[in-house]
RNA sequence: GCCGAAGUGGUGGAACUGGUAGACGCGCUGGCUUCAGGAGCCAGUGGGUGCAAGCCCGUCCGGGUUCGAGUCCCGGCUUCGGCACCA
């Protein structure tokens, strides 16, 4: 039942409506509105001035959007706007990295096949993102495990294949018994599972690799020239891991022969036909004080120069090392080792040095052997003083002699100069490094190398969520690529998804599927039948994008030169050593097989902030997590999103709290009844267009720092401004300000702009022009000090000089009282500052 | 241990190349307005001291450079992030 309005109440329906800010209704409509118009649509081949805004794809869990995606994807948004209403064509894709284990356990856990539950999930994610206003073009987004795109994912893989860069080999991987399959070293933290947590264990498995390491040096020298954010920088240059040194070969004489001749000194014959074992040391300059070689327990070399005596002891500390987890062996510093018998000479001195084996040496860094040098290396330190091994000095420091004792290991590298070291002595250590390697290779007992940290980037994974490698093995013909015009290899529907302890996938169990003729001879042969990584799924998505939908191709030429690289890239930084490694690696070798031109996809890399809740990071099992549908229900999405990027700097995070969002609510609200209220009689307030133009500027500066906090905070300082004391605003007043927000609160600003009488979106109304002019102020207020203490302001002329001020504030008898003496000398800056030095 | 980032009111956080520390928001205090409102508006809000104008002290701690330091330099402490028996 609805009353007749009486007779003198204005009807609503004429001018603003509704009267009141109801974000439910306004982000409703305004959703159709776009979709109607296809307003997020980029024109991929037509456009004039391609700007390629990149966030990185969310896995699209069963939980729903995260705070954390809405968070980066918001930031992303406003950045994209903001470059549209600059007149770009703007481009900001989304799409959904389905495949992987994260997705198959979930599935696993509910017992639904993954075929069903992924499709479920993307719908959810759809649903919550296009709430959040996003200006996301819908019609290219991509979903990773969909057979139009993982049939470009073997391509890829294909790729690689022909270049020599994808292998097969056998080695000690990183197995995580929890997930049953192995992982690259990327998804390794600190000895656990990435993504479950469980210790990782080794096992000695054939599988397939990307020779990643071969671009070592190029991945870490093109960091040089990326915009990118510094802790990422810093991340991906300590992953990869450069270290300078040399290999330095030790001989090693027969155990049987020389057992029992430690105490002997002997000079060493080169060349007498014994066993040599290669070490990688960053000090060569400290050979002479090398007393003593390490092997690993892994290391081949091993059971050839053990001697009969200590053949038990080795055997069982080789056997007690293989059954450590890689947890217990990395965190558990207590030095133990065993005398493997044998003695390898030092090439410097001639010195027979013992020849141990000990877990502190890693197999799979440098040779996975040591020469050490106690007197200048911590661990050696231990373990020689724990073993009873010689510690000599061969490095003084400043106010050492040649004979002062080692209490620890004297490790600087910079200012040390060398000691007991022959001809070497007085040599400072970073000329010596060189001089050292110099004379060793004349001797040719070493050679100057380059070592990295990085390894190969095992892809193999025995589970069935994600592409079938592309590969097919025949008893004639070798390991046989599937032919291009095969691809893809589908993933069969199997029932039987669940993962075991057989060191193969799922796929392995259906003889049906893997049973296939040879391409090459037609006999029968076997599919691979383990899956690739995720991290290939989502190391060349960016490429896809702007030619989603074409069947022939990857990705076209012509439209991928328009597009990429990347113009700007916003993600978490927990992928500066995973996604963003891999995907430069993938582009390079793209680049070098010339189906891209460039080498780097992604000029400009910034990482955003994380939010946390209550100090702590936001979990289920915490109870913390922060629904969005709640939020846009209760606030709307407009307020939501600029609460989000209020919250602190986009590039730190901060620390989500209900507290604060009714703040930026009143803020929109306000934003509303000021357009609402907003007249045309007369001319706009000076001061409050000289405020409008100083925000203007501000946010334009602030946007592409994505300094998005400042930026709300300016306007809200100028709305305040706008609206002091109950005035309601001219036009002139809030209609750029409704531009100014539209990024940030989208909805809002349509709703707005299209009530202040604008037919167009105002995001094609492009942003609202800089007046220098209008934003100089007439007087500007200068503070006074008195010997540096701040006493008092004036207000002058903006281009007042010295003596205008000076004579300003001796008139002021608060500031005059304080000058007592002659001034030694006035420090003027113009519009901020004068300082009377006594 | 090494590498990186950061320590500012009750609170989240501002502060350009060294130039009035605490913008903006939350919270709090007092007031106006409204049938009502997670509404709007006005004034105040770092600490100490004083009736007051004011004065003194204040950006993790200790030194220093400077007319002037949150900002630069040296030495510590703390927190967060990365790497970690990497030779």
């Amino acid at each position: 039942m609805t009353d007749p309005l009486p007779e003198d109440t204005p009807d609503p329906s004429e001018g603003f409506e509704p009267a009141g800010y109801d974000p439910s209704v306004v982000e409703r409509k305004w959703r159709e509105r776009w979709a109607e118009r296809a307003a997020n649509r980029t024109d991929i081949a037509g456009a004039r001035r391609p700007f390629y805004a990149l966030m990185m794809f969310p896995y699209p869990s069963a939980e729903g959007l995260h705070v954390g995606n809405l968070f980066a994807f918001t930031g992303n948004d406003i950045y994209a706007r903001f470059q549209r209403l600059q007149g770009l064509d703007v481009f900001e894709p989304i799409g959904f990295d389905a495949f992987g284990i994260h997705s198959e356990n979930h599935a696993l856990k509910l017992g639904v096949h993954p075929t069903a539950l992924i499709p479920a999930n993307i719908a959810n994610f759809t649903r919550q993102l296009e709430r959040a206003g996003l200006m996301v073009d819908w019609s290219r987004s991509v979903d990773t495990t969909h057979p139009s795109y993982y049939k470009w994912t073997q391509w890829v893989f294909l790729k690689l294949l022909e270049k020599g860069l994808a292998f097969k080999k056998k080695a000690a991987v990183n197995w995580c018994p929890n997930d049953k399959t192995v992982l690259a070293n990327e998804q390794v933290e600190g000895g656990r599972c990435e993504r479950c947590g469980a210790l990782v264990e080794q096992r000695l498995l054939e599988q397939w690799f990307f020779r990643i390491t071969d671009y070592s040096e190029r991945l870490l020298a093109n960091l040089d020239t990326l915009d990118w954010s510094h802790t990422t920088l810093t991340a991906q240059r300590a992953w990869i891991g450069k270290s300078e040194g040399a290999e330095v070969r030790f001989k090693v004489l027969n155990p049987l022969e020389d057992a029992g001749s430690a105490a002997v000194h002997v000079t060493a014959e080169i060349g007498s036909g014994t066993n040599e074992i290669r070490v990688f040391t960053t000090r060569p300059d400290t050979i002479y004080g090398a007393t003593y070689v390490v092997v690993a327990p892994e290391h081949p070399l091993l059971g050839a120069i053990t001697s009969f005596e200590q053949r038990d002891a080795v055997e069982a500390y080789r056997a007690a090392a293989a059954r450590q987890d890689v947890i217990a062996r990395k965190t558990n510093k207590v030095k133990t080792g065993v005398f493997t018998g044998s003695y390898a000479v030092n090439p410097a001195t001639g010195e027979m040095m013992p020849v141990w084996t000990s877990d502190y040496v890693l197999m799979d860094y440098g040779t996975g052997a040591i020469m050490a040098v106690p007197g200048h290396d911590e661990r050696d330190f231990e373990f020689a003083t724990k073993f009873g091994l010689p510690i000599e000095r061969v490095v003084v420091g400043a106010g050492d002699n040649a004979r002062t004792p080692l209490r620890e290991a004297y490790v600087d590298d910079a200012d040390g100069v060398l000691c007991n070291s022959e001809k070497f002595n007085g040599v400072p250590v970073r000329d010596a490094k060189r001089m050292v390697t110099d004379w060793l290779e004349s001797k040719h007992a070493a050679k100057g190398v380059v070592n990295y940290r990085l390894h190969d980037w095992c892809i193999s994974r025995q589970r069935y969520w994600g592409p079938p490698i592309p590969v097919i093995y025949c008893d004639a013909c070798g390991t046989v690529p599937v032919p291009e015009k095969d691809l893809p290899v589908l993933l069969p529907n199997i029932p039987d998804f669940k993962p075991d302890d057989s060191g193969v996938s799922p796929l392995a169990r259906h003889e049906e599927w893997y049973r296939v003729p040879c391409p090459k001879c037609g006999k029968q042969a076997r599919r691979e039948t383990d899956v690739s990584d995720t991290f290939l799924d989502s190391g060349w998505y960016f490429l896809r994008y702007p030619s989603a939908g074409l069947d022939d191709v990857a990705f076209d030429k012509t439209i991928t030169k328009k597009w990429l690289p990347v113009n700007s890239y916003i993600g978490g930084n927990e992928h500066a050593v995973l996604h963003l490694l891999y995907s430069r690696f993938l582009t390079m070798v793209l680049h070098d097989s010339g189906y891209v031109d460039f080498e780097e996809p992604f000029t400009k890399f910034r990482a955003h902030g994380m939010i946390i809740r209550d100090g702590a990071k936001m979990s289920k099992s915490k109870g913390n997590v922060v629904n969005p549908d709640d939020y846009f229900d209760g606030w709307g999405a407009d307020t939501f999103r600029t609460y989000l990027m209020f919250l602190g700097p986009f590039e730190e995070g901060g620390d989500f709290r209900d507290a604060g969002i009714s703040g930026v609510k009143s803020f929109l609200t306000r934003l509303w009844i000021s357009a609402r209220d907003s007249h045309t009689t007369g001319e706009p307030d000076r001061e409050v267009m000289r405020e409008l133009h100083r925000t203007i500027r501000k946010v334009g500066d602030d946007i592409p720092k994505l300094s998005y906090n400042t930026a709300i905070a300016e306007m809200m300082k100028y709305l305040n401004t706008a609206r002091r004391g109950e005035r309601k605003a001219h036009r002139a007043e809030v209609e750029p300000l409704v531009q100014l927000v539209s990024p940030f609160a989208p909805h809002i600003a349509e709703e707005l702009w299209e009530q202040l009488g604008h037919t167009k979106s105002v995001f094609d109304s492009g942003w609202p022009a800089f007046d220098a002019a209008l934003a100089t102020q007439d007087t500007v207020t200068i503070a006074v000090q008195v010997g540096g203490k701040t006493r008092g302001t004036v207000v002058v002329a903006p281009d007042a000089v010295e003596a205008d001020v000076l004579a300003a504030a001796m008139a002021d008898a608060g500031i005059a009282k304080f000058v007592t003496g002659t001034p030694k000398k006035v420090i003027f800056v113009p519009k901020r500052l004068l300082n009377i030095v006594l």
